[in-house]
DNA sequence: TTGAAAGCGTTACCAG
DNA sequence: CTGGTAACGCTTTCAA
């Protein structure tokens, strides 16, 4: 090879190439490509064999010019405290998403939004149409995501209700309250009085149904519901809990807690103070996704399908970016008990 | 209004209308919307202001056609089974690259690669240029992406390092061998002297290194190395090769495991079959992420800085997409021992 | 069923 | 420093 004729511009090849190789017209192309509507079979079979020797790939960026799509949705992490990322729930969210996207074209951006930051830094973006849809997975009162969604067109899905205007919103969620009912209950029916909870922050909705279901199971029970610590799904903030609730009830002997990862603080903290468990406190967690089976004992918790749940959020938000029809009423998951050692 | 003037076609505002707006044209605002060199004061205020008063965002999609940039870069986390995902060593390479690219134009596509299934989709997606580089923050022996990217142009960087060809891929990594020797050490200073290991996946590097880190202490030291237990990185595959570990050495004084994760499982069965930490049995983890705290005793453990080595790794690559220079050689960053109860 | 042609909104080159 | 003009690669009418 000639050293000058050597570097034919390594472009990647276009419509026009594979066009010019498969003997039809660009819009033929096109049309082979997207679903091959109005294609004679050998027109299309061309256009693949041409595709393939080619390993052409379509241009996104021109397509989206054009349709106006982007082909990607967005995952939207609300948390004020980066900590909170480290909880499993929202790996869970990861691959309930990934999943409902794998079998198509549309790629996962994903968007975290500090919340000590601008806050409308993730509204920004949203609303700028660089996203075709977005689903978001932990939101708070103050982050105005909720409010700035039900005034867009963008479509969206928040997995777990939304603080603002669920009823313009569409959501999945699980049965937060059910589930703290039949925690709290399970206690209540091993015999435990003297229930303590400790909750999840009051700022979003889980934290707070949580609180309710145990709050309903205790006023049903005849049973006082003082005891509250309000903490923030981490095992750090279990902890901290746990050690002002000892402090105030010394005498509880049940304690529901929201989520398995403040467990998890809580029992580090019980065994510190010779509490045994379940022997002393019997202890009910939340959430069942992997770190109740690493304690010891095992934590007896509710379960809560946030992969199953996210990816069925997905496909709903798919559909509703195909269709365009409007929200539909929320879906909720049923929980369970999950039988385990501490209660 | 009049009923049909009433909808002017709610179309986004584009150049053409800030140019309109601010007298000037396309060209200026253009050049003046990114990074105004050669833009007179007084037509970058024109068009700021129009910009302002618009609401004017550009089209990435028509920009990237011109510039053959997408202004966006995957992380890929290539995981055989997907309950790893869960391991706050993710989440703190999300923070990471999040971080770097907090004040950029660039968002962050998650492109996780189930290996069982066809596993070139992920490597597929990146060569059709749909990104304009890669982080690769989880990779194995057979997930074929170093080799692809070490022929590839695409611009990448690899938190870890990579299988095939660590000297033309460029990549940041923490002294795993190192610090698994601290941690081997601090158990032999500390009066060990049957001492075990419990790695992570020995088709990875930092399972890998980590082992040849125990051995080399243990080797140094004169002691036996057939204490090997090969893992996963997950705290239920903590508690399997904490079993078998004990019913083949059940005379283990100390056991150095390759991630704080897995050792939560392993003190569990500790507990389980009654065996003291650190009284009979001595324990020092790796990655303190945040679980070392929340154990009883809390956890001797090896710092893991994933959040700052990995927003470094973000600016490294967005330093490369942006000037175009060659892959640098590694960035190593040290380990420290980080105290704790278990040993 | 096919192809020609007209954009989609931006950037980049060039002459002024 | 500015503005005209030509792409960028694709989809989508509209005729044929």
């Amino acid at each position: 090879m000639a050293p000058n004729e050597s570097r034919p511009a390594p472009r990647d090849p276009t419509l026009v190439d594979v066009a010019a190789l498969s003997g039809v017209s660009r819009s033929t192309v096109s049309r082979a490509i997207n679903g091959g509507s109005k294609v004679s079979p050998e027109a299309q079979a061309a256009v693949n064999a041409a595709v393939a020797e080619l390993g052409y790939a379509t241009n996104r960026a021109a397509r989206s010019l054009v349709t106006r799509r982007t082909d990607s949705i967005a995952l939207v992490i609300s948390e004020p405290d980066e900590k909170v990322l480290t909880d499993p729930y929202f790996a869970g969210t990861l691959r309930g998403l990934s999943a409902a996207l794998e079998d198509t074209e549309f790629q996962l951006i994903l968007l975290i939004a500090r919340r000590d930051e601008d806050n409308s830094r993730a509204a920004r973006y949203l609303r700028r149409g660089y996203v075709d849809g977005a689903m978001v997975v932990s939101h708070h009162r103050d982050d105005g995501l909720s409010a700035m969604l039900a005034n867009s067109r963008l479509p969206s899905i928040f997995v777990g209700r939304p603080w603002d205007a669920p009823d313009r919103l569409q959501y999945v969620d699980i049965d937060n309250t059910g589930g703290a009912r039949l925690a709290t209950e399970h206690l209540i029916s091993t015999g435990c009085r003297r229930i303590a909870t400790v909750t999840g922050p009051i700022d979003a909705a889980p934290g707070l149904d949580r609180l309710r279901g145990w709050r309903e199971a205790m006023g049903d029970a005849g049973l006082k519901t003082d005891a509250v610590e309000i903490s923030d799904f981490t095992s750090m903030g279990g902890a901290r809990a746990a050690a002002a609730l000892l402090n105030e009830h010394p005498d509880v002997d049940g304690i529901f807690v929201a989520s398995d990862l403040m467990a998890v603080g809580v029992m580090a903290v019980l065994a510190e103070r010779g509490r045994r468990v379940p022997d002393d406190v019997r202890i009910v967690g939340f959430d069942q996704l992997g770190v109740n089976e690493s304690t010891r004992p095992t934590l007896t918790t509710v379960t809560n399908p946030v992969v199953a749940m996210t990816k069925l959020a997905g496909h709903l938000l798919l559909d509703r970016i195909a269709t365009g029809h409007r929200p539909q009423g929320p879906v909720i998951f049923p929980t369970e008990l999950f039988p385990g050692d501490s209660a």
